[in-house]
DNA sequence: TGCCTATATATCGGATTGATATATTATGAA
DNA sequence: TTCATAATATATCAATCCGATATATAGGCA
């Protein structure tokens, strides 16, 4: 599953243009799938030739002129097509868990500000799950609310509980390296 | 910090081929970052230009030849640079989530085997993360371990309880559609 | 007045993936 | 025995995608 599959499930909710489909991919699939105008721009040209979404231009007097895209009933047995497939592993990257790795190299100070730091913004993500559920409306939605929020307690709990072992190794690592 | 970077990193604890940088990326930081041969040979090559990794060359009887490569003492200066900065954020995809996002397009059978084999590999990750932390000589390595079995863990017993919602809005969806 | 945010489309360089090519040996199954 | 495939090793290519940037207008606010 590609941006271009996405941007086509986005519009079996309803008619959007990129700008608001990219708004869509932050606000509804922030925890789960991102994209960019570099990507999302180039998938709806695609889409077009493709004849899987039409495309209607509305001139707007005090705002740029606006692109609508629909899908058709093509793209939208081909959405179904692709949702059908088994999905791919999740990709996943982090720079953060990367640093950790070598923890060994750095001061424990600094390990000790990273961890915090990721703390309070995994505190911080669940605060804006948990006002995020409150207006989901279908059980899917509050499904995915419930995932994100659950993962990232999950994990403040981890660090809590276990960052002396990292802390451990940084202080190791100095004495090894004086 | 992008493989560029991490391939330094690796080669802080010690010398290596290309293939087995590959190696280290499964086998150690398969949880964090992956990384293709398509990213990581151009890397060696741009770091030993630009002199913060060295190479030899060691041609084998029985095998092709190998490149070996040692990081420099620029190179290590250049790596705790890095590792100091702020990290990126966290990049994640997950296509499984995705495809549970349009459960009302889909029969409830499809997602309730999509979500049982999600909990199969979910397990098999937990189990295969208890093997190796017993394998696992330092805290780093141990604090590893458990970070990916927690949150596995975690997923596991959340789908575990909530996947009736999702299952549930399959079958209006159904209905709906019908 | 100046600055930021929001609306809206578009493109470009650079990073990265996944597949493929090439070549040899070892291992295990049929 | 023979066939397949896993392991060792390097390398490249098309396609994909991100992040930054360009362009233009309007509204809010300090």
């Amino acid at each position: 599953m590609d941006i271009r599959t996405l941007c086509l499930g986005i519009l079996t909710m309803g008619d959007a243009t990129g700008y608001e489909i990219k708004k869509t991919f932050e606000e509804r699939l922030g925890l789960i799938f991102h994209a960019s105008y570099g990507s999302i721009y180039p998938s709806l040209t695609k889409l077009t030739d493709e004849g899987l979404v039409s495309c209607r231009e509305l001139s707007q007097e005090k705002r740029p002129d606006k692109k609508i895209y629909s899908i058709t009933s093509t793209g939208r047995y081909r959405f179904l097509e692709e949702i059908t497939k088994k999905p791919a592993p999740d990709r996943f990257r982090s720079e953060f868990l990367a640093t950790l790795m070598f923890s060994h190299l750095l001061p424990a100070a600094t390990i000790a500000q990273l961890i915090d730091e990721r703390i309070a913004d995994c505190r911080c993500k669940v605060a804006d799950l948990q006002a995020d559920c409150s207006d989901e409306r279908t059980d899917t939605g509050r499904f995915m609310c419930g995932y994100g929020r659950t993962l990232y307690q999950a994990e403040i709990d981890y660090l809590t509980e276990n960052r002396h072992l990292l802390e451990a190794d940084a202080l190791l690592g100095r004495r090894a390296a004086e």
